[in-house]
DNA sequence: TCCACTCACACATTTGAATAGG
DNA sequence: ACCTATTCAAATGTGTGAGTGG
């Protein structure tokens, strides 16, 4: 599916509804669904495009079925977040914010290699929303270069006071990216806001890795784990200059191979080439019985679960859009802006872009939190960011070395162990019925441009997962 | 006995202050 | 005095595996 068949078979949805003074206006297209909420000169709002900068390691892991690891005192994502936009105001500013939603409500376990649904979902823990330490900041600024939610982390630990991300292990959820047009956290609640969500990023929380492949994956992907590959785990620091560089550029050429623009022909997204097919993954081929046994073989009929009739249907203002691919125009060059570049090993999604985007610009990439920003001069390190204490709904990381960065006062929680998963409706199935995003095999074929549908939009649900303390405005 | 979970560990990268040089 | 590059120690981020507790 090409994203003009997206513009073109956009559909006046369903309802318009008046909170206060928010309209929240709700269009479904095919495969994406749009809320636009927000002032009556949000028009601009609906020209917001998302797209995800490392979507094919996300979806390498997808087909695995990614696993995230939650400790407790707290654990960032792996692949991380890092996504860009178009379509924003240059000079109006925006709020950029995750939280992370349940995939339905059930309790998994990992039972001879696939997950099982292994009961109801414990009651939801505080909902917290993570807001990006550039916020707010003009739009000309979130779209000059990716924004990395790389310091996102998730905690099981329901007392977390670090303001985390709080998750329950062995449960599914799905990231949700959301942009506020707002001066400052406190005008976020009046902002026009949209909300974004890829497929591909959904993950099961664990507190110890289930599938061996997403462990492998994650070795060989991360950075941080590189002490535990082939060469030997806790290999001797001995020689670590020249192994380290070897290493990377194993890991570099190994990339390359696999990322490349003819494997990948539609990436970025060429709509010219619309037609052509994606290598699709053949999951039979891969040989051992473990092999070919996904954790997503249990799942249902891909029209059913999540988003389905019988799932949930949380994402009320959300759009479920087509991946990096699908807006290539805004990917822009950046390499005059980043004196370092990084060692391949240290920013694989980096390489992955940069391996298929050959035909435009060199792209050099680091992580944002490292080159946007000039060295700071005063604010708030971590030492001088007071602990979000006091249950908070919005998980306020590290103000921005670029800048003294908005330091909002918290903000208080409207969450609570209220919401329970009492409120999801749909039947606890006999076994796992897997995210609603397509089965991998099903979704190899749409690879740039996954086909999502399913309705995303209900804004009673919304009201769920709320994104600010309303007890506070 | 099983399973989810915690924690200390070794190893790697990242960060940021200090320093040197232009 | 200012800027940039380099160095290096500390901080931080990883998965592992033994141990714990329900």
């Amino acid at each position: 599916m090409s994203i003009s068949r997206y513009a073109t078979s956009v559909l006046l949805h369903s309802f318009w509804v008046v909170d206060q003074s928010l309209l929240l206006v709700s269009f479904q297209t095919e495969g994406i669904t749009s809320t636009m909420a927000g002032p009556a000169d949000s028009y601009h709002q609906g020209n917001i495009r998302m797209a995800l900068e490392n979507s094919d390691l996300w979806k390498s892991f997808h087909e695995l079925g990614t696993e995230m690891i939650i400790t407790k005192p707290g654990r960032r994502m792996f692949p991380h977040c890092l996504i860009s936009v178009s379509g924003l105001v240059p000079y109006a500013n925006y709020v950029v914010m995750v939280d992370m939603v349940p995939v339905d409500n059930f309790r998994y376990k990992w039972n001879k290699g696939q997950w099982e649904v292994a009961g109801k979902a414990e009651p939801q823990p505080p909902c917290r929303t993570y807001v990006h330490p550039d916020s707010p900041a003009p739009g000309n600024h979130w779209m000059k270069q990716s924004i990395s939610l790389l310091k996102l982390k998730l905690t099981n630990n329901t007392l977390d006071q670090h303001g985390h991300i709080i998750l329950h292990s062995m449960h599914r959820y799905q990231p949700r990216f959301h942009i506020v047009q707002a001066d400052d956290l406190y005008s976020v609640r009046w902002g026009a806001f949209q909300t974004f969500s890829f497929t591909e990023t959904s993950f099961t929380a664990v507190t110890a890795y289930q599938n061996t492949k997403i462990t492998k994956l994650k070795i060989d992907h991360n950075p941080f784990a590189k002490g535990f590959r082939e060469e030997g785990t806790h290999a001797k620091r001995g020689d670590s200059q020249g192994h380290t560089q070897a290493n990377n550029l194993v890991l570099y050429i190994r990339v390359m191979v696999t990322f490349t623009p003819a494997d990948y022909p539609r990436l970025p997204y060429d709509p010219q080439r619309e037609d052509e097919e994606v290598p699709v993954v053949d999951k039979q081929g891969l040989g051992s019985q473990d092999d070919h046994m996904s954790p997503w073989d249990m799942e249902q009929d891909p029209t059913q679960g999540l988003h389905g009739d019988a799932g949930m249907d949380f994402s009320s203002s959300e759009q479920m859009v087509p991946g990096q691919a699908s807006y290539p125009s805004f990917r822009v060059s950046r390499s005059q802006d980043f004196p370092r570049l990084q060692s391949p090993s240290s920013s694989e999604a980096s390489i992955e872009r940069r391996s298929y985007e050959s035909q435009f610009a060199d792209v050099a990439t680091v992580p944002d939190e490292e080159v946007t920003r000039p060295p700071m001069t005063t604010g708030m390190g971590p030492s001088q960011c007071p602990p979000l204490d006091y249950s908070p709904s919005t998980s306020l990381p590290t103000a921005s070395k670029s800048k003294p960065s908005l330091r909002p006062h918290p903000v208080y929680g409207h969450y609570s162990t209220e919401h329970t998963l009492a409120q999801w409706p749909g039947g606890v199935p006999a076994q796992y019925s897997g995210p609603a995003y397509p089965h991998p095999q099903h979704l190899a074929p749409e690879h740039s441009v996954p086909h999502y549908g399913y309705h995303h939009g209900n804004v009673a649900e919304w009201s769920q997962y709320p994104l600010f303390s309303y007890s506070c405005w």
